[in-house]
DNA sequence: GGGAACATGTCCGAAAACGGCTAGTTGAAA
DNA sequence: TTTCAACTAGCCGTTTTCGGACATGTTCCC
């Protein structure tokens, strides 16, 4: 990811052990893991605890974690990437919570139905942790294939997810 | 089997347990035993239980059951299998009621003498229970040997058949 | 710029496994 | 001897499994 200009940084306490949140003035840019993969240089940039975006992202992840939120609701700017990521990782905003997908489901999605090694590449580039959820994207026989932050992350992320569905109300559930 | 765009099934009670029946334009295409190995889905099959050739099926089964039907009389509609499959499910319909055969005996008939266990396996796969009389093959020994709607169901079959041929006016019985 | 490496999925051919078997052999018991 | 059960090695079509090849967009490293 390129420097914005206007990017601000603040770190994160989670159960998965540490993290570092990005926004600019528009809206939440980035969020990553400790040691994740394809993550950028984050030591250069500014820190502002208090930019409001990062305030209510780091409460929203709090209550997400602690099973109280299943649904995030912040502002997203996603500079970077080219056009074909970008629809990838709108793509993934789409798959519900609670719910997983396919690379190959994701590909014919965005109408590249052969680019299915490229939406894995894309995927793994995700800025957004969590936010824009990657980890709920499966191989085509359900298996766990891979995550920039590790597969233990991946599996307790899906756990959270899992229990998060079986603890709501339920409405309208599918299957 | 593979989906045949007019089939439509229809489902029966027997003595032997429920039976699911299924036919085309042209003819019967299947009879299948509740739980019998090696069915197709049935379940994704249209039903109609007026179809004249599944009505006349129900009601040759029935008075077969009943002991007062030995022959059946019904147009035979076998679509899926294989070239070598379909010559031993019409070496099935020329063993005569009251008799039995051997896996060996239908190998030589159909001119492939060493093809014994494939023979066992097609005869397994007959997708037209009691009317391709497969209950009627045994073991080079006699022994039962095998059956997919389960050992005892052949064994009440034949029993039905014997108590049939004893019944029926003597003429010219063989042996 | 060229080439390799990736958080995959589909297809196709080859190889192995799997049966509703059978004829032959062996060894122990009547 | 005879008989019988238990075991063996072939038999062969079908099904399942497995491995390689290929397609695709981007980044990284010469």
């Amino acid at each position: 990811m390129k420097f914005h200009p206007s990017i601000v940084t603040s770190t994160f306490v989670s159960p998965l052990g540490l993290m570092t949140l990005a926004a600019t003035s528009t809206g939440l840019a980035g969020v990553w893991f400790a040691g994740q993969r394809h993550h950028p240089d984050l030591v250069s940039w500014p820190v502002n605890d208090r930019h409001p975006v990062l305030v209510a992202a780091r409460q929203q992840l709090t209550d997400y974690f602690a099973g109280r939120r299943s649904h995030f609701d912040l502002p997203l700017d996603i500079n970077g990437g080219t056009l074909f990521q970008q629809s990838v990782w709108q793509a993934l905003l789409k798959i519900p919570q609670g719910q997983t997908t396919s690379y190959g489901d994701i590909s014919r999605q965005i109408g590249n139905p052969t680019a299915v090694r490229a939406v894995g590449s894309a995927v793994g580039r995700n800025p957004v942790s969590i936010i824009v959820p990657c980890h709920r994207v499966l191989g085509a026989d359900g298996s766990l294939t891979g995550y920039a932050g590790g597969l233990d992350r991946k599996t307790a992320l899906l756990k959270l997810e899992r229990s998060l569905e079986r603890s709501r109300p339920a409405t309208r559930r599918t299957a």
